[in-house]
DNA sequence: ATATATTATAGCACTTGTGCTATATTTAAT
DNA sequence: ATTAAATATAGCACAAGTGCTATAATATAT
């Protein structure tokens, strides 16, 4: 390589996995019959991180996902109750 | 308040969750029969992020997570096979 | 006991998740 | 059609996740 193209260093961002989790939300929530504020208040989460998380735009922390599945209530094991389909692109 | 004592912000950290998700990866990576250094290989994750993520000194992503399912060829409900036992403290 | 393999820690740089606030867009009610 | 409610976007600051590298600590073989 003549000029060293710096690797720009590429971090885990699954697509898939995380619009099934959206997805997921999204379901559960709305049987629940929470919306995205309620979900936010009851949470303390705010509510943007909310819509992020639903809209597949960033890549929570579990931590995240552990206290929105105890405030609808439910197993974690709930919001990740999908299969992968794809191979994983890294 | 006379020094209005800036509040630091508290980012969500759920203990018992991290170290309940940290003990079902470790059990289910043994049963595998995969080292540390295998599934961090595999998985093209840092060697000591795994260990980070065991020993629950971090906040893994969903996306770390989905990645070392995928390694493990399991489903990612799989690690979150488990009861909360106590009420978060936020 | 002593190598060897495995796991745990540490520090740094870089990237990104999160909270906050505000605003735009879409959906639902009337 | 208007209004209101719900959801989606955006930008900023700050905290923290991740990769990388090296080293320490622990467990396992021989």
């Amino acid at each position: 390589m003549q000029k060293s193209k710096k690797k720009k260093r590429v971090l885990i961002y699954d697509e898939e996995g995380l619009s099934l989790l959206a997805k997921r939300l999204k379901e559960i929530r709305a049987e629940k019959g929470f919306t995205q504020e309620d979900l936010a208040y009851e949470s303390d989460i705010a509510l943007s991180q909310i819509a992020r998380i639903e809209t597949s735009r960033i890549n929570p922390t579990v931590s995240t996902i552990f206290r929105i599945a105890r405030t609808l209530d439910i197993p974690v094991s709930e919001l990740f109750n999908f299969k992968f389909q794809k191979k994983q692109n890294i």
